[in-house]
DNA sequence: TATTTTGTTCAATACATACTGAACTTAGTA
DNA sequence: TACTAAGTTCAGTATGTATTGAACAAAATA
């Protein structure tokens, strides 16, 4: 039984989404796989002969997916070998996650300010800048408690949307 | 007259961060010297100089930072060159462009749901999350606004914070 | 018009890193 | 214990792209 070519087109498009992240292409590629492959879960084999890569490129996608919480390894009696599934991850974790990237930014805002040796226009734009951006971080925080209450509203608020 | 040890620091800094977020270094580099140099504005050459870099290397990098809209190009009458210098950029503009990311992202997993041939677990997960992160972008879009009307109050806020 | 200054363009290079493939480890099976 | 299967590791290669530097274009000056 062989995958769709639509599939197969999937999974690139998750590579190059993935890529544009900061993630590799490989990477993408696997968890691409994991999302539409429509089993259970799929052994490093299969992984291999879907995307045409190598054991060591597959092996290093897994333990990266691994790591972040997508996938997770499972093995069963009787079958030495180890499969893999998409693991019950909630999605505002991920989102959380890329959120860090937003302190960096505001730190790196706040440092330039403090190196400066005259308070002018770009001081006051550091400064505005620094405190927006931890700002949002803050109220993103917030959002992602509002969706943990209000879920099922808002998923229902949506389908009804498109209806 | 040189720059501070400090500042070159930080320039690197920001160039490594700004790696981080997708552009180049070198992109950032320029940026942070600008942002730092604490000069109304600087020409090309103060950039090549300063940093150590091409020509080539500085004209893209120039190039690109005006596009986004992080800097302008200035000139005066009588003096052939052109100076660069901060533009009074919005910074909400920056984060709002960064948004379209998630509008990517949440396609992407809806594409997913569309391509799978039974619907399990994965397929929940993958409706959830692609309405989850439109949603989010519907709210960061609400927080921006928020931040247009109560800025000043916002920054007293952290002001007193700090004190 | 010739010359100098300023900045751009583009082919070549340098650099970083993702991927491969072979050798190796680990653990189950005979 | 020898053998086989499954996955990992790592050195080498391939690939993409940032940077350089030389040649070029544009425009002001003499």
């Amino acid at each position: 039984m062989r995958i769709s070519q639509n599939k197969l087109a999937y999974i690139e498009e998750a590579g190059l989404m993935f890529e544009k992240l900061g993630m590799t292409r490989m990477t993408g590629r696997v968890l691409g796989y994991l999302l539409v492959c429509d089993k259970d879960a799929v052994t490093f084999d299969q992984i291999l002969e879907t995307l045409k890569a190598s054991k060591g490129s597959v092996s290093n996608s897994t333990r990266q997916l691994i790591q972040i919480g997508f996938i997770e390894p499972v093995t069963f009696p009787g079958d030495r070998k180890t499969y893999y599934r998409m693991s019950d991850i909630e999605i505002d974790e991920i989102l959380r996650n890329r959120m860090k990237l937003f302190s960096d930014f505001s730190s790196v805002l706040a440092k330039g300010r403090s190196v400066k040796e005259r308070d002018d226009a770009v001081s006051k734009w550091l400064l505005e800048a620094s405190v927006f951006y931890s700002w949002v971080e803050s109220q993103i925080d917030e959002v992602i408690e509002r969706w943990q209450q209000e879920k099922e509203s808002i998923m229902n608020q949506h389908l009804e949307k498109k209806s």
